[in-house]
Parts: structure tokens; sequence; C-alpha cells
DNA sequence: CTGTTAGCGCTTTCAA
DNA sequence: TTGAAAGCGCTAACAG
């Protein structure tokens, strides 16, 4: 039917339908934009012509004349991380429902991809922006303060920035953690493992340098963090640095540090991991070991899947509420685009803490080399 | 520093730095857009002016007048499906490298939330289509088709149309099924179960009714079958309709179904899966039967996942090149863009089969009830 | 090399 | 109730 389109076709506009229908743009704009007044019959006389010639409204142009874009940005480190992915989910599907549309972006988890990205939100005029951004404890924010401050409302994801006084949508990490910590101790384990505390080339050999490389670190992971070392304080057990992996975040250096932690002359007893390349990391550790959990070792990830559900045993797993996380963002963001007020900054969810069967109580007497 | 921004105020335009550097706006234009002459010195007055005022190029306004967006749209079911997240990531790598956004929308599989996502991406002027089309074997494809002529161009994703002439990117799904079988058969296996086939409230008791239910499934889905079929055929297996699941593809299905062919008079002795939930459902129905992988049951599943190399046996898994599959999709898309004309319609990327130990010749004697 | 001018397709006063 | 005209911020053709 439209096999006769030109080569050089290109698409009707208002004036055209206003042409074909015999009345004024303005006539023709005011019914196809659904706004202002039109007679029935001049309405029918232009949505037939619109019709007839396959108009679609110009969103550019329109984008152009209103001011706005019904476009919300998001800004998140690696879209094809599942996390992420299910978080991004939730913001497209609540946004959506209100008539817009999200354009998002990877960083890689590098500030300066992060900066560019924000460059190409504003650039593209997009409505607000939701970033889980990868500023560090000392990094410099002025990319995000800069697009508040240009009229572009932000709500941070994931990743709070303590002093910077705008929305965030978190999860209660810290509680997570010292919850899963605390379930380890009720069990009577004293030696157990963090994967992964804060990545640095520096030694950290006590406290006070865990807590400063820790400041550095991604406010969630160290969040995470202090979260484990609260319920080891409640406890009265003595933080050992031995036991928290400064190595940089991955699956392999995961492994790397829990076959050390094993073959500690005081092995640890429990593993916490603070995402699933931690958990499937330490999970490799542990059968290279010759070791099994729990009766070895006790496990607790972050980030349930439907694999840790499955495993044998299966896992006890701390599961994030991704898409609700991005639904929140999103309400908020498009509240304030409409206009709210904030009152409040800070939105906690809770994660939901699933117990399987991969905690026990520390085997009775395990000595490195029997 | 910007903390004496007015509340009323607008972004600075090309026009008020070229007052600012007190020069036309043309010229602040060429400077500015990075086309067209200008001399050093203008420049540096131009440059410095935009500086301080803080201006930030209008993407909407230029896009109005270049007809480019530098945007395009892609269409999935799901974007928090780690399948497709990590395509999408793929696809948002290589465009953003080439200097384009992209606007993603989910269907859930809904046609009618497809032909909805088209209207929008085409509003927007996005400057080409990335779809995983939900339409089935017999659904129309005219918001499809449509678009293409009325000059966006389209590419298909991991969902071939097989008569649509587009530009398909896609993986070999039958290659792949088959080789999975094959490695069944070829370890003595006859009875396989096929999670999941299309699903459909006929009884399907022929090949006939398999294939015509399977007409009008998905199409990858399809070649999958497909693939499985080949493999029963070329080793002389006959076809059994109790092996291949046409209940809707949940898990949970997944579990029963296999529940269900496990406890057949002549139990399945392995089972190929060809989607996540397929396998974590299929494990289900294993572990409840009381049974164990690989030696009463071998288990293959579509779609490698972290978890499945720590399962315990680790599991034998068909790997789709889910970034090369975007990154593909992308080139072709704005190598079209670019006026390129497309020379191979059908891409077929390679899966990798990872072979691990969920795999072994079927138990020597095995009946329902011991 | 630089500035003037005319659109891009829509919304939005403002008259009629 | 409808139409004419101005303008959103930019690019692009054309003079100067």
């Amino acid at each position: 039917m439209a096999a006769d389109r030109d080569r050089s076709w290109s698409p009707p506009t208002i004036s055209e339908v206003a042409a074909e229908a015999g009345v004024g743009r303005a006539s023709a704009a005011r019914t196809l934009g659904g706004y202002g007044y039109a007679s029935p019959e001049l309405r029918d006389r232009v949505l037939a012509a619109a019709e007839k010639l396959g108009y679609r409204t110009n969103a550019l142009a329109r984008s152009m004349s209103t001011g706005i874009s019904h476009t919300l940005g998001v800004i998140v480190a690696d879209i094809g991380n599942p996390f992420f992915a299910g978080v991004v989910r939730g913001i497209s599907d609540t946004s959506r429902a209100r008539g817009f549309d999200t354009i998002v972006l990877s960083t890689h988890e590098e500030l300066d991809e992060e900066k560019a990205a924000i460059g190409v939100l504003v650039d593209k005029r997009v409505d607000g922006i939701i970033i889980a951004s990868a500023a560090l404890g000392r990094d410099a924010v002025d990319h995000i303060t800069g697009t508040v401050d240009r009229g572009v409302p932000v709500v941070l994801l994931d990743r709070a920035i303590e002093h910077l006084n705008l929305a965030s949508v978190v999860t209660d990490n810290r509680e997570a953690a010292r919850r899963a910590a605390e379930l380890f101790i009720q069990n009577g384990h004293r030696r157990i493992g963090f994967i992964w505390g804060p990545a640095t080339t520096e030694p950290v050999t006590t406290r006070r340098e865990l807590s400063a490389a820790t400041s550095n670190n991604l406010w969630s992971d160290g969040e995470r963090l202090r979260g484990y070392l609260d319920a080891l304080d409640d406890a009265g057990i003595s933080f050992d640095p031995a036991l928290v992996m400064t190595e940089e975040k991955t699956e392999e250096n995961a492994t790397h540090s829990v076959a050390r932690m094993l073959d500690l002359p005081a092995p640890i007893t429990a593993i916490l991991c603070s995402e699933t390349d931690a958990t499937t990391g330490a999970l490799r550790a542990v059968r290279a070991s010759g070791l099994r959990y729990p009766d070895d070792v006790s496990i607790i990830g972050f980030d349930d899947s439907s694999w840790a559900a499955v495993m044998d045993p299966p896992l006890t797993m701390i599961e994030q509420p991704m898409l609700e996380l991005g639904n929140r963002a999103a309400e908020i963001l498009l509240d304030e685009i409409d206009g709210g007020n904030q009152t409040q900054l800070m939105h906690t969810l809770e994660s939901r803490f699933i117990e399987r069967s991969s905690v026990t109580g520390p085997p009775p007497l395990r000595s490195r080399n029997p």
C-alpha cells in the first residue's frame, strides 16, 4: 500500500495536513496536538487528512517550542550488568507509563565517561537525569552540581553522595550486610571473610587504614563494609585486615583472596560476598580448596539470582529490589519535573534476606593441613 | 561558583555567545558547531565567550535543522533480561563510539506495545531502529514495513522475520541446538527432552502439529527446536511429542514438564534447555525427583552465566555472543544510515559451545520406581 | 573569511 | 471558533 512511496519522501508536516484538510495550520495543530479548541467538523476533517497522509507528530519540533522533551536520561556503570538492567527496566516502565522515554548511557565506571554522558544528556535537553555515579569518595562532583544548577533535576541512584543534598534512592546496604554478618555470628562464626572491600594498593593493616581506603570507595560498597564491621563490633570480634579483600574487584581476585583466607593459620569459616562476581569467585575458591559449603564454610551473597536457588545446596542471598529502585527513582524525578517539591531526600528501600541453606555453624575443628 | 544562578535562568544560545564575543551568529555557530571557516582569533573569542557563558549546544535545535538526531532506537522484549541487557550494552557501546545515543524501549513481548514503541521512536525522529520483534509467525508486521517505508532504516535483532527482506543479526540457534542434541546422542541418549517448544493449548501429538505450532512461535525458539529435530532425524530417532514442552514458557512450567518427562515409563535421560529459566526450572525438577546430573540425566542449556560454571558439577552451556550481537546490529544500522548499501541481509553469529561436566552417558538402567 | 537571511515543524499569543 | 504571524535555537545558502 505504501509501495509507491517516493525515494525522496519526507514525512508530512502539520502544514500539509492543514492544506489537505483545507484549514489553517493553527487549527490543524490544535487538534493534532490535543490542545485548544476545534469544532467537531473541523476536527474530523483534520483527522481524516492526517490519517490519509500518514501524519506523525514531530516530537523534536514540539520539544523545541515547548521546551520539554519528555525524555529522561539515565546513567549507569554498565547496562549489561543484571543489577542495573533490572533497575533500568524499573525506570523505563514507570517513566513510560507517565509518557516519558529514557535514554540510557553506560559509563563503564569511568568518571570521564560519566561527565561526557551528562553533557550528551544536557545537550539533548532531557527533562531530568537519574544517575548511579562512578564518583568515589574524594572525586569532585561538579559535573553533577553543575547540571542541577542548569536547572536539570537529578536523582541519585544506588550510590548516594553524602554532602550533595540531592534526592537519592538506595537500598539498605549497611543494614543488610550487618544482618548477614550477624547471622554468621549467631551461628558461632568469628572468622568471617568480606569480599570485597575497597580496592587499594596501600597496605591495610589497621582499621583506620581501612576506613581511609573506604572513604575513597563506591558509596554502596562502603556501606556494605560498614555493616559488616558493625556486626563485628557488636559481637566484640576484633577486626582482622586479612579477612577483607582489597584487591581490584574481579571474580578472579575474589577467588584468589578467598583461597588465601581459607589457607590462613586461622582460616575463615564464613564469607560475605557483596556482589554476584564476588560470590561466584568465592564459590570457585571453596571448591578448589576441596571444601564444601556450608559444612566447611558458610556463604551469603548480595544480589540474588534464580541460579542461587538451584545451587546445591541453595545459597542464602540478599536480594536487591531492582525494579522498585528504578520505579522509585523515576517517580521522584518525574514528580520533581512536574514541579513537586521534594520533601524527603534519602529514600532507602529494603533488601530481602532470603534464607536458604548455605549457612550453618563453623566446622568443629579445621586446621590448614590435616 | 554558579551559586548566583537565577531561578529563571535559561541556557545561553548561540546568539548570546555571538553577542558576548562581538561577532555574527553564523561565525559563532560555525566555530561552535565545528563546520565552516573561522579565523583563529575570531574562533578564540567565540570559544572564550562560550566558556564564560557555559554554552552547551542544543542538540534538539541542531536536529531540527539537520534532520538527523544522532539517536538510535532499540526495541526489545525486556531490558531487564540479562540477554537483552548484554545486547543493548553492545549496541550502546558501538553506537556511542560513533556519536550516537540510544533510546531503548521494552515491549514486554506485547505486539501492541511494540507498535506504540515504534511510534514513539518515529516521532522522536531517531535515525534508525534495532528491533527484536515480538511478532510471532502469523502476526502482521506492517508496523515494521511501514517504518521502513517512511525511510527509517530498521535492523532485526535476534529474531528474524523470514519474508521481510531486512538486515537481521542473529545467532546460529539451529546449529547450536543441533550440536547439543548430537552430543547427547553421541553419548548414547535417545530420550531427550526439549524445554521449551512452542506454547500452545492445542494438543500436539504429531510432528505435523508441532510444526504448525512452531510456525506461530518466536523465530529463535523455533530455530532451536528445529535444530533439536534435525539431530533426532539424523540419528533416526523418532519424534516423541511427550518430550517437548508446549506449556507457557515459565520456569515453573519447565519444572513441571521436566518432572513429568522424568516420570514417564520411558523417562528422558537428557534435557536440552533453550533459555536460562528453562535450565533452572529443569534443575529444580531433577533435584526434586531425587536424581542427580549428569549421572541420571544429562543437561545442556542456552545462555551461559558465571553461575553455570560454579554449579556442582559445572554445566555444559551454549553461550550467546550478546555483546557482539549488539555491536554488529549497531554497525550495520549505522552503516546504512551513513548511506552504505547493505549487501548481506542475514548475519549469523556463532554461539560458543562450552563443554563442562553436565553431559555423560545415560544411566545403564533406570526404571520409574525402583 | 564573515555576516545576513531564510527556514526546520511545532506551539503560542493575538486578532479576526 | 479559527487563522496569521512570531519564535524556539540551530544550520545552511548566499552575499559581501
